[in-house]
RNA sequence: GGAGAGAUGGCUGAGUGGUCGAAAGCGGCUGCCUGCUAAGCAGUUGUAGCCCGCAAGGGCUACCAUGGGUUCGAAUCCCUUUCUCUCCGCCA
């Protein structure tokens, strides 16, 4: 959520950031108004409010007969109060709608444009393998293999639901926690477990709700909604908190897995394991000071690259532009690992492994996640980052694309040995 | 799931209809004092919004888990929801 005092203060700066990402300039007019209506509104029901509670204070000390007199008189006040209240709740309500469905304000360093192919290639790291046989797409290397079962995924769940089964089970499992310990070990993060169900209000704080419900499963009885993403229970550990400025930074690194509706995407990728319903994911989120936040969002992207250069596949790093971007981030760079015939007949693709951002204040703000700079002073919002360090099925494509043998073996990355009983190939 | 108890400021805890934004203690901060180290004394100390003022500062409103209700007036009475604790049941 934008600061309502960015639209007071500052209308022209909103708008031209908002008409990079798409939205009507008119929209901050109808902010101002609205808010101008609320305060109007509020100021003069506190005035009255003054006088009716010191006319009640005096009641107090009244005699009975006084008492009688005056009550019907300062029932009637009340009344009048209450009914400047409710208008004032209505238009504050609605206020409040319109600001929630307000996307962030793209960070100054964003380049402008209207969909993905604006985005900006960052850099391209490693080569391409050249291959002496057609590579296989990972699904027939995994049905192959029988570390994939693609059918009895939609047998027993429907689909974009599959199976994983044997080394290819393994295979993630060792990813998962190989990932996890160089984030801890090596990149100083802090490992936390949390629920796979959260709150609506986590959701709120995020910026997935209201705006992307139809993305998310919940149940129908209790307050219970699936995780799209670690992002949100880990964002809001520390929700309505007033956090030290010595406890900042935050860095948390956290195994989930994802449940996504994908009833957007209803049609695309439907081959294969690139975008299912549940996927599993180590995501790493920070909390930080704002004037730290530009700084701790590039050491998060090479915490992420770290990942990719480990596992020798190549990959790119993309700066996302303005029409690109997701509603909550300010900044974000793609990183996308190189997979042969992740398209089938069409071939190579670069596929989108981990998405690294810079929220600045407006999750914080959602969310209310506050510190104080120093002793004494008043309480800022902390800046939000988080980006995926990686996401597990596009990891296991891209290995089972890139290590592919001939034969329809495939070479276990030799970082990920150690983690699976220092196998070194996965055969049928 | 059943029965009961509870939720007050940074913490402990008093407060059952008006003088309560809330006693007291602890903690924090400021000053004073003392050669027996940490104590004593005094003062001060919640959050947010709006308004006035160049400012220092001042005024008003709201907040005693949450949302409603009763009342001229609610921390206090009634109802809802959430959470915590105790006992029972069930259970990896």
């Amino acid at each position: 959520m934008l600061d309502i005092r960015l639209f007071r203060e500052q209308p022209d700066f909103v708008k031209e950031g908002l008409l990079k990402i798409g939205v009507a300039p008119a929209t901050v007019d109808e902010v101002r108004g609205l808010d101008e209506r609320v305060r109007a509104l509020k100021t003069d029901a506190e005035a009255k409010k003054a006088q009716l509670n010191s006319a009640n204070k005096a009641m107090g000390k009244a005699s009975p007969e006084e008492r009688e007199t005056k009550r019907a008189e300062l029932r009637a006040e009340g009344d009048a109060i209450n009914s400047l209240d409710a208008q004032r709740a209505e238009i504050e309500r609605e206020l409040q709608k319109r600001l929630l469905d307000i996307p962030n304000l793209p960070h100054e360093k964003v380049p402008v444009g209207k969909d993905e192919h604006d985005n900006s290639v960052v850099r391209t790291v490693g080569t391409p393998r050249s291959f002496d046989f057609t590579p296989r797409p990972h699904w027939e290397i995994g049905e192959k293999l029988g570390i994939l079962d693609l059918e009895r995924g939609v047998k027993i769940s429907g689909s974009r639901f599959y199976v994983l089964r044997g080394a290819g089970a393994a295979l993630q499992r060792a990813l998962i926690t190989w990932m996890l310990d160089i984030h801890i070990e090596k990149h100083g993060y802090t490992e936390v477990y949390t629920p796979f169900v959260v709150k609506e209000e986590c959701l709120y704080g995020t910026g997935n709700l209201p705006k992307f419900a139809d993305n998310l499963y919940h149940d129908v009885e209790e307050d219970f909604w699936l995780v799209p993403t670690a992002e949100v229970p880990v964002t809001n550990l520390h929700r309505d908190e007033l956090l030290e400025a010595s406890a900042l930074p935050l860095h948390y690194v956290a195994y989930t897995p994802c449940f996504r509706r994908e009833k957007m995407s209803a049609g695309r990728d439907v081959r294969g394991i690139k975008r299912g319903h549940q996927f599993d994911k180590v995501e790493m989120v920070k909390l930080c000071a704002p004037e730290s936040s530009d700084a701790e969002l590039e050491l998060l992207l090479d915490n992420a690259e770290d990942v990719c250069r480990a596992l020798e596949i190549p990959y790119r790093v993309v700066l996302v532009c303005t029409g690109d971007k997701t509603f909550s981030s300010a900044i974000t760079y793609d990183l996308e690992l190189y997979a042969p015939a992740s398209k089938g007949e069409e071939g190579a693709e670069w596929l989108e492994v981990s998405s690294c951002s810079n929220f600045r204040d407006f999750q914080a703000r959602r969310a209310n996640l506050r510190y104080r700079p120093e002793p004494g002073a008043k309480p800022e919002f902390v800046h939000t980052l988080n980006g995926s360090g990686l996401a597990l099925p596009r990891v296991m494509i891209a290995i089972l694309e890139n290590y592919q043998n001939s034969d329809g073996s495939v070479t276990i990355p030799p970082v990920l040995r150690p983690y699976m009983h220092n196998r070194v190939l996965i055969t049928a």
